[in-house]
DNA sequence: CATGGCTTTACC
DNA sequence: GGTAAAGC
């Protein structure tokens, strides 16, 4: 719904945006998954039969021999014969990267511990915006509670800079002799460009332990850019890498864009960058900036214009928008040349396939994620004559259930084909598939539903339950910030930053939010202690701990700069290179872009310090003359470690405040929820907006109103858990059906949810209420309890009925599922329902099939089929 | 036939 | 709503 977010261009250097990118990330995941493998050269492949399979994925060693993706499996073995070439699983004829999603899953939950900000890309990269935590250590360092040590710069490097050293020692401002830029530059503009370089730098500290707690808690290694935004960010990472992070310092941006090619940016990597270079007769990104944005917008579209000239610049406004699920789940399959599909068997066969594969991971989302998907889109290419012709169409998505996904998808093809059969032969069709798609989207939150019929309802019969009568607030607000889960993390994030940018907060808070929210490094005097001491014993840092670190780390750093300085080497001689050619076959055509090379500055020049870079001189350049020598090193991480505590020193002199967080934060939906403190001033009549509700609340009850939506999310958290567990212990229990109740007569299901919603909000349900009030529940109902038969939860006895009636629902549910099912496959035996007996697979039902095809061991889908007769006799009674 | 499958976004 | 492009 919220779609794009762009930030205020006046903070467009406020931010600091972290793109993290999982190192070969399949490869990864193989290794893991069979240790035996771990440091071997590997290549992920998925289809074997045809030369070896194409290969998804290549880890650092295969590539070391030269193996790259678009190899196959047995090109690959030829440059590499002792490579090892895990396969992705084949389910129902189609690749299944499920654990791959899985395991993407996990790594950006930990991303997540870290801030609220996390927008995940793909399977295997996130950008985060970490401005917040920076700020909030800058503060800390201020306050003497924390200090840079160049530990925490491991692997990290900074774009212009031979080393972290050279970058830290530039903004320490060691060496502000001689160098000409600070004539050209004002005041103004160092502190700015000393300020950002300093966020940046503490950026990449935190960086380095998100990174870190990534490996601890995933295993997983991965690689970061750590730039002003999203775009830059995502460049930067693939500066160095594996495992390793960059940073891109506003100076460096303009000269790094002197080499680099147009195509290298997101969103110009295809036709586009193509026609850019082509029709500007351009190849670097310097040459762009040097394009007035109106020439752009003439070329281009107006927006793209404009967007082109920002990132130009250095300067992309796009903001971090959180986001952890999809938006949409699809599934798909080509049926290339020969396999094109020509009868109506095999297209249901396959729209079948697709169908079961999107049930599946529909539910597995409804239960992860308490929303259903309410629309559901067909895409299909079909042959006509020499060329393929795609189209898409959406129907709403009514029940997740694979014969009716696949019996609408078909209808919505058929519609929109004109004559979709042989006229002579109708098992025939007249136009043979090439491509089949079926995806869902258009998600609402279940939540919303049951909002309207009651949660609020619900929610204070479990306050009465816990505590007989209600809850005060801030039992609540302690249950939240003692509970480990994110969106309390994210929302003590929040206020807390909310009171860190108002004056009058106290640091008692401050340190307060830091024990509650720091669990990777704590900020308590103690815990500091033994966080820094580390391997090493030291009861006060200072100068000559620094020193006395230094023989631990120089080797590592000794390393890391020759490899960086080699890295940078080749990087450089060719695009220079490249660049020098391109240069000089093109000189005539610049005519007209010399013409009006004295550009008009329009006000965002005005305001860009990166202007003034261009007539500098290439710190790359300049550092790239290779003194490669150890003494050179060990001097660089003398340097560094100086100047390291250079600017924990300056730190303290920088103004943090100006660079108030408030302005671009509110650019964020996140922020608006931001609870408790900001409203007050802005509504001096006592009344304000809850940005949950839109509800105008008397301020005085603001903190009660906003526990209440608080212990709403709680209690959908802990419904989901709850489901889950429900089916978990479902899936392998035996099934002894109790006493139906007449409480579940929907005979439409739409998806699972209603079902289960009405149930668990039309009578306040046991489990899950005594698991959101656990403690509570525990002291004051110890009452008699019984153990549930279905699922061995020990459960109230006054509740044991409707509990045990959450189980009828569920199993109704499957009931439903199946019938659906059978009706549609045609065990009826009709011709026209699916899927129909096949050369290919003659197995006729999809339920027998999805088990059978390669023990795909789906546990949450081992329905005990015994229990269909009890049901079935129940159900018809309804 | 030959990366394939998957997701998002901009634009019409 | 549908299509094409883009990127992983």
């Amino acid at each position: 719904m919220s779609t794009k977010q762009f930030i205020n261009i006046n903070n467009k250097y406020d931010r600091v945006v972290v793109l993290v990118d999982m190192d070969c990330f399949y490869c990864q995941v193989e290794e893991k998954l069979n240790p035996t493998i771990r440091g071997k050269p590997i290549a992920v492949v998925q289809y074997n039969p045809w030369q070896g399979g194409g290969i998804i994925a290549v880890n650092y060693p295969a590539r070391a021999k030269g193996v790259t993706r678009h190899m196959r499996g047995d090109e690959a073995k030829k440059h590499c014969p002792d490579i090892v070439l895990p396969q992705v699983p084949q389910v129902r004829g189609k690749a299944d990267i499920s654990k791959y999603r899985d395991a993407g899953k996990e790594v950006a939950a930990v991303l997540q511990t870290f801030t609220p900000l996390l927008e995940r890309a793909s399977v295997d990269e996130a950008y985060m915006d970490i401005t917040e935590r920076v700020l909030a250590r800058l503060k800390d360092m201020n306050e003497g509670k924390f200090q840079l040590l160049p530990d925490k710069l491991a692997n990290t490097f900074a774009v212009g800079y031979e080393s972290v050293g050279h970058f830290v020692q530039k903004i320490s401002g060691d060496l502000d002799d001689g160098s000409n830029s600070q004539e050209l530059e004002s005041e103004e503009d160092r502190v700015a460009y000393k300020k950002s370089d300093i966020k940046l730098l503490i950026g990449a500290s935190i960086v380095n332990e998100i990174r870190a707690a990534v490996k601890e808690k995933t295993g997983y290694e991965c690689s970061a850019g750590i730039a002003h935004n999203k775009i830059l960010a995502k460049l930067t990472a693939g500066f160095h890498k594996p495992n390793k992070q960059t940073i891109l310092p506003l100076k460096s941006i303009s000269t790094m864009y002197q080499t680099l090619s147009i195509k290298k940016v997101k969103g110009l990597g295809g036709k586009l960058g193509d026609q850019v270079c082509e029709i500007l007769k351009i190849q670097n990104m310097a040459e762009l900036a040097n394009i007035p944005e109106k020439v752009l917008q003439n070329h281009f579209e107006e927006r793209m214009g404009s967007w082109m000239h920002l990132i130009a610049k250095g300067i992309d406004l796009e903001a971090v928008t959180p986001k952890f699920n999809a938006k949409s789940i699809g599934c798909c399959k080509r049926f290339p040349g020969k396999n094109a599909i020509t009868g109506l068997a095999t297209l249901k066969h396959w729209l079948s396939e697709l169908s079961n594969e999107i049930q599946e991971r529909l539910e597995k989302d409804m239960e992860e994620n308490n929303r259903t998907a309410r629309q559901m889109t067909v895409s299909y290419a079909q042959q006509f004559g020499d060329n393929d012709v795609s189209s898409t169409r959406s129907v709403p998505l009514v029940v997740y259930e694979a014969g009716q996904i696949a019996t609408d998808a078909l209808e919505a093809i058929k519609r929109n084909t004109d004559i979709f059969l042989k006229a002579d032969n109708p098992a025939m069709l007249n136009n043979s598939v090439k491509f089949l798609g079926i995806s869902a989207g258009k998600f609402e939150d279940n939540s919303n539903v049951s909002k309207k019929n009651g949660l609020k309802a619900m929610f204070s019969n479990i306050a009465n339950k816990a505590g007989q009568t209600q809850i005060p607030q801030t039992n609540i607000c302690t249950k939240l910030s003692e509970s480990n889960n994110q969106y309390d993390e994210s929302l003590s994030l929040c206020e807390v930053m909310d009171n860190a940018s108002d004056k009058k907060s106290s640091n008692k808070e401050i340190s307060n939010f830091f024990q509650n929210t720091e669990t990777y490094e704590n900020l308590e005097n103690s815990g500091r202690e033994k966080f820094f001491d580390e391997g090493k014993k030291c009861s006060k840092p200072s100068i000559a701990n620094f020193f006395s670190k230094i023989k631990t780390s120089t080797n590592e750093t000794e390393d890391s700069v020759a490899a960086s300085k080699l890295k940078q080497q080749d990087v450089q001689s060719t695009e220079h290179e490249a660049n020098k050619n391109e240069n000089e076959m093109r000189s005539e055509d610049e005519s007209y872009l010399n013409s009006t090379q004295p550009l008009i500055e329009d006000e965002l020049s005005i305001i860009d310090p990166t202007k003034p870079d261009l007539l500098e001189e290439d710190p790359i350049q300049l550092s790239s003359e290779k003194t490669e020598n150890k003494q050179v090193a060990e001097k660089i991480s003398v340097i560094e470690i100086k100047s390291v505590d250079r600017i924990n020193q300056q730190v303290i002199q920088a103004e943090t405040s100006s660079l108030s967080s408030l302005d671009y934060r509110q650019t964020y939906a996140e922020f608006y929820r931001s609870p408790v403190t900001l409203p007050n001033m802005e509504h001096p009549q006592n009344v304000q907006i809850c940005s949950d509700c839109g509800k105008q609340v008397p301020s005085k009850e603001m903190q009660s109103h906003r526990d209440f939506h608080l212990a709403l999310q709680l209690s959908q958290q802990q419904r989901e858990k709850f489901r889950i567990e429900m089916k978990q212990k479902f899936s392998c229990s035996p099934v002894t059906v109790s006493k139906p109740k007449t409480t579940f007569n929907n005979s439409k299901v739409r998806g699972k949810s209603l079902l289960i919603d009405k149930f668990l909000t039309a009578n306040p349900p046991t489990s899950q209420s005594s698991l959101l009030t656990e403690p509570l529940h525990n002291a004051s109902a110890s009452a008699s309890m019984e153990v549930c038969n279905e699922c061995r939860k020990s459960i109230c006895s006054k509740d044991m009925q409707e509990h045990l009636d959450y189980h009828i629902a569920r199993k109704i549910q499957l009931e439903l599922n199946q019938r659906d099912m059978i009706r549609a496959t045609g065990a009826s035996g009709s011709s026209s329902t699916l899927p129909l007996t096949l050369s290919q697979k003659p197995s006729g039902n999809q339920k027998r099939k999805r088990s059978a095809a390669g023990g795909s061991a789906g546990s949450s889908d081992a329905r005990p089929p015994v229990k269909l007769k009890n049901l079935s006799t129940y159900f018809t009674k309804l």
